[in-house]
DNA sequence: GAAAAATGGTATGAACTCAGACCATTGCTT
DNA sequence: AAGCAATGGTCTGAGTTCATACCATTTTTC
């Protein structure tokens, strides 16, 4: 009898130390940021020992993950003073869509996320209207929503879309939050990416953006929340028969 | 003019690639899972390649963090079959709550943490509550919630708490969600070791776990999360004192 | 009692990562 | 035109981590 040995929890507990190596996730995350329009097209990213430093990894891994990027034709790199790394992003379309028979275990990643997203989004909308915004926080969000109402390209608005959301968590002022939506919004993107182009009903989705900014503006955490998962619960409706 | 560049997101987004070095995210996980009580006092771990495994990591990785657990008295290994690694777990009271001055960047963490909490935990409770439940499960969330309930010493009452909010968090069913219940719990056990310890209103939590649990049976989600809300709400209240 | 099985203990060479220094190119300032 | 500054490009040696064997000890099985 070696005591109560433990019950259910480890397998759910203890998980993978670090999924890959160093330059391989930081490919994962600059290509991430790029593709959610963090970095939009035509800007430039920090120069190289910077990011290093942002990443936590040497300058050595970081080149060889720009050196991926490069390759894979997101950016493009100058030298000399004034020179660096802007972003040029083909939009790479699904590397095939038909070559993306979906695994299992990726659906199952991906309806985790939905839900996952059901919980942090709708918080992060919460926190967010808790808060209180200055002006340049306000400014960031309006400007966030002009863009995503103005975007008309269905790969425009999906990253204005993208801005959007993340900017919601940004002003929430907590880095898990900003975390947690990040990973959900890589993965939502991921999804659209890999799925039939559904004409999302953008007419309604702006009208749920529009609500948020203003129960945000207007420090209605409650509704906030509310709105929020109003516009999960939409968005996953359409997204889970197409993967289900 | 390089295009609109980055907004304010970049430095929100980017996160370091990766904490630190391999095996001490494996010491790390380990004497969390162990002090949360995911392995009880007496129980075996995994044999050493099983938990290499599962953390991703080399038998050679895993075998330098399972000395240090060793070195630091958490637990005592023997050789040959039936052997293993078991849990002594010293308690080890806070390595000299003295030492303790807590910097201004673990408090930040510290009250982030508390209120990340308060969006996954009621997230979880209310996946829990949404989910079918079978037997094994109502079993599981039973006896975790009978053994904090029976709990009498501090450190036994804290590890059977934890345990209890990691089973609400697995009956939801989504890993994502586990992952970030593990993550808070284990921030909040920090914070719990290093602060002068606070007569938790025991009788009080208990009250609300049984709500909990019944709410969870009887499948009502919008009840299970308010209740975990509050529970949540109850606990920071008392710790943000004594942090902020 | 002998063989098998399960477990921890040890060793080796390849690959990855790091930190730091230095080089090369380009634009800005004087 | 000369020098400075900012940026990417290159090199090197040390430290980690990995994968894969193989060894040693104990219990179980026959």
């Amino acid at each position: 009898m070696t005591a109560s040995p433990a019950p259910h929890l480890p397998g759910a507990v203890l998980r993978p130390v670090r999924g890959h190596h160093a330059f391989e996730a930081c490919v994962e995350q600059l290509a991430t940021a790029i593709r959610l329009g963090v970095y939009p097209l035509g800007s430039t990213l920090p120069p190289e020992r910077e990011l290093a430093t942002m990443l936590h990894v040497s300058r050595a891994t970081l080149r060889e993950a720009m050196a991926a990027l490069r390759e894979a034709g997101l950016v493009q790199t100058t030298r000399g003073r004034g020179g660096g790394t802007v972003v040029t992003l083909k939009p790479r379309t699904p590397p095939a869509r038909a070559a993306a028979r979906i695994s299992a275990a990726r659906r199952g990643d991906w309806l985790d996320a939905l839900e996952f997203r059901r919980i942090v989004e709708p918080g992060a909308a919460y926190l967010a209207a808790s808060a209180t915004l200055d002006q340049e926080h306000l400014g960031q969000l309006e400007r966030a929503h002009a863009e995503v109402a103005a975007a008309t390209k269905t790969a425009q608005h999906r990253q204005a879309d993208s801005r959007f959301h993340l900017t919601i968590a940004s002003l929430s002022g907590s880095p898990r939050t900003v975390e947690a939506v990040t990973s959900v919004q890589a993965t939502l993107h991921e999804m659209l990416l890999a799925i039939p182009v559904l004409g999302t009903n953008i007419a309604h989705s702006d009208r749920q953006h529009a609500a948020l900014v203003r129960a945000i503006e207007s420090g209605n955490a409650e509704r906030a929340r509310k709105t929020m998962e109003q516009h999960c619960d939409d968005t996953a409706a359409l997204l889970r028969g197409l993967v289900g």
